[in-house]
DNA sequence: GTAACTGCAAAATATTTGCATCCTT
DNA sequence: AAGGATGCAAATATTTTGCAGTTAC
């Protein structure tokens, strides 16, 4: 046993499927390489796109509900029927969320980012309010609509 | 017909109906009274709910969509399936959205809440990004479950 | 009277569940 | 070998669309 521990602390560094004690199958770690490309926030339907017919969309579904469960990546909210994921910091558990980033979703080239510099307002809530968590949606244009031509 | 237009002329002060050129039906006035009453945000099926078998599900489809594109209404962002709607400010129109308000979601009785005292952070986005909406979502526990026992 | 709104039916989408099979450990 | 994950089929749930009848103005 003591060998085997060894290999797989290894992988695990670049693997939060393992590190979560999750089976890795190809369609975890295909679903994981998307969101890690992409680097933004992404769709049940992008996912599906993206992946093409490489799996079931049930697939999908079970796979985004288990990363939810143990806290490999976040669900953002949005105001469109579309949900978007994106991935967790390390951070982040099953139970516990600290997302002190921003999603910052572009009007004109449809993205969603997290911010991870921006910095979270004060608030000022009426009295017998108490905060738990916190999620700033901000609305605009992103670096990349921004340089690139009008 | 003479008497019947007076009383309707009275009644259209607080009729944002009239305001915004629909037709009063009862189907809208019983919505928006829902809205108005609750003072909180509602859901397509919590509206269904509410008011019963009075009208077809395919209406209160109808109406939320035209409440949005009128500025009745707006659509609160959320991490799970159901979006939510609440009443506008007066300053809302059909194009122009302008909610510096909070929208804040207790975790105890499930309930969002528009708080509009509440101030807007600043933002300190990375260079590039330019905001052009803002919207600020908390998570905890309201007032009346503060209070109220535990 | 006319344009707009509603209800009903049905189509199109989206999501969930059960079960047999296959894969990871 | 055993437990978990996937694929397929099918059951549900949600949202959209078309059209005929009704209502507000």
């Amino acid at each position: 046993m003591a060998g085997k521990k060894q290999i797989e602390s290894a992988v695990s560094a670049q693997d939060p499927l393992k590190q979560k004690g999750l089976s890795v199958t190809d369609s975890r770690r295909k679903i994981l390489q998307l969101f890690m490309q992409q680097k933004g926030a992404l769709s049940h339907g992008d996912i599906e796109k993206k992946a093409g017919a490489t799996f079931d969309r049930v697939t999908i579904y079970r796979t985004l509900q288990t990363f939810l469960d143990k806290g490999i990546i976040h669900a953002i909210p949005s105001a469109n029927n579309a949900i978007l994921y994106a991935l967790c910091h390390e951070q982040c558990g099953p139970d516990h969320h600290d997302h002190q980033h921003i999603h910052f979703i572009c009007s004109r080239c449809k993205h969603t980012f997290c911010l991870d510099h921006s910095v979270t307002p004060d608030l000022h809530l009426p009295k017998g309010y108490q905060a738990q968590d916190i999620d700033v949606l901000v609305k605009g244009v992103c670096k990349r609509c921004n340089t690139t031509s009008k």
